[in-house]
DNA sequence: CTTCAGATGCTCT
DNA sequence: GAGCATCTGAAGA
């Protein structure tokens, strides 16, 4: 059983964890004690003290935005478009308002659990689960692990929580890939900050 | 392969 | 009331 990445993985520069999460392993324990683990492909940064992009740009404190000024560590997931959730990491420091967005991953384990999640129960789309890439979006991963807001605020440094992150495989620098964020393109200069990253 | 519209509801002004 | 850190299926090139 891997290690669970403690809070001073997440105390650190965003952009950092958002490239050292890559090839990590998210773990979603189920209320029955199932556990769907999944490795990270793809995140993206969001840093509320510059970035235009960040739901709490400029220190801007909402009801929602709250769970951005958490402690390292904490899960902050929201509802967006009506119909799908976002999973991030909150990063840098308490009182600073950052995070990395989880936007792929790929299934490690129960991974016909998750493509039940993700689809549902309809044979005809069970075919695209062996297309072995369906979770490669913030939506579909939230589908797939059956993540919700009700998951806000969880701490995933400790297992009690239902949602933490092991040590996984490390991505070497080599193979991390950059680019431009997406679905933000109101977010004036911000657009053009290569905060993503991949493998 | 590409673009495009529609679904759907919360959040902030 | 407007807009949104998305996804899907349908239609066109």
């Amino acid at each position: 059983m891997d290690n669970i990445l403690t809070r001073a993985f997440y105390d650190r520069d965003t952009l950092t964890v958002a490239r050292d999460l890559l090839g990590r392993d998210i773990v979603r324990a189920l209320p029955d004690g199932t556990r769907l683990i999944c490795r990270i492909t793809e995140t993206e940064g969001y840093i509320g003290r510059m970035d235009k992009a960040c739901h709490a740009y400029g220190y801007k404190r909402t009801p929602r935005t709250e769970t951005l000024f958490a402690r390292p560590g904490t899960a902050y997931l929201y509802l967006i478009y009506g119909m799908y959730h976002c999973l991030n990491f909150v990063t840098e420091g308490e009182g600073e308002p950052a995070a990395v967005l989880i936007r792929g991953a790929v299934p490690i384990e129960n991974g016909d659990i998750i493509a039940k999640n993700r689809f549902g129960c309809k044979e005809k789309d069970m075919s695209a689960y062996q297309k072995k890439n369906f979770l490669n979006g913030p939506g579909k991963l939230c589908r797939g692990l059956a993540l919700t807001r009700v998951e806000n605020g969880v701490d995933l440094t400790a297992p009690t929580g239902g949602l933490y992150v092991c040590e996984g495989v490390p991505t070497a620098p080599g193979q991390i890939q950059t680019g431009r964020r997406i679905g933000i393109d109101y977010a004036e200069e911000a657009v053009d900050f290569l905060w993503r990253f991949y493998v």
